[in-house]
DNA sequence: GTTTCATGTAACTTTATGTGTTACATATTA
DNA sequence: TAATATGTAACACATAAAGTTACATGAAAC
């Protein structure tokens, strides 16, 4: 499978949460519909829990379900609930921090990317659960302008 | 080493080459610098002397040189002549596509991070190699504003 | 309380990707 | 023609994500 698709599991399933309101659904079950693992859905699914997402329950009739409404949840919410970078790293080797021009690179990129983080989040925050969920959606993302 | 340091590679090859103007630089000096192999410098700027942003020559006293004043060239050029990508990749199994679900947070997704990435390139495009390279320019990065 | 069912998590395997390395062909200069 | 540098294929190695197995823990239903 292809590297990162943890973001696009996450969102998945809450679609799939979303789709079936105030009913539960178990790991097995979301990981028939992603093709997927039930241990990689509550991997993924676990670390929206710790961040009050989402709520687990166990036993008969237990499974997943969304801790609010789905107009109440962000894309920046489940973004850093996952601990997820968007932007790639471009660091250089530990040992190779001697050069001053490495350095310099590498403060140089830094910077660049921490301010595109920023710029990405407040991007993503403007997005709820329910804009990417809804089929009268259809004509796709609000754009970044 | 880490993921996806050839942009890094890149930048810190290319101030390297504009700090010794008119002197070309072998892959071997160059590898040395940036504490890796020649080889993996000569893929890198591979690409970037595709783009014309470098030459490349043969031979005694060969090496590698810039093809233009580091004024002429941004960062911008540097990340396409590349085909590195700053943001992460999030797609979806691609067995999984007969679920609309998938396909619909797929395209969600492909379209942020499609307007993102020309986001950056504009911002990318803003700053020259002269800029990072110069010793004046301790301030750092251009601010996203 | 016991059974059943679902999550929680550790441990390991598999797979993908990037990087390091070796070897050698090709081209250019002296 | 000898020396030197790039160009590139082929393979080894490291790392990280994902898949898998196994089992402990907890909650509901009977």
């Amino acid at each position: 499978m292809k590297r990162s698709s943890r973001l696009s599991i996450a969102l998945h399933a809450l679609v799939h949460l979303q789709a079936q309101p105030g009913k539960s659904l178990t790991s097995a079950a979301l990981a028939t519909c992603l093709m997927t693992n039930p241990v990689v859905v509550r991997r993924v699914l676990g670390e929206l829990r710790d961040a009050d997402i989402v709520d687990a329950s166990k036993g008969p009739n237990g499974g997943w379900t969304l801790s609010r409404p789905a107009e109440e949840i962000t894309l920046r919410q489940v973004y850093e609930a996952m601990g997820e970078r968007l932007l790639v790293r471009t660091e250089s080797d530990p040992g190779d921090k001697a050069c001053s021009i490495v350095r310099h690179v590498d403060r140089v990129m830094t910077e660049f990317l921490n301010d595109a983080e920023a710029l990405l989040a407040a991007r993503l925050a403007r997005t709820r659960l329910s804009d990417i969920a809804g089929e009268a959606l259809s004509h796709g993302f609000p754009h970044l302008g």
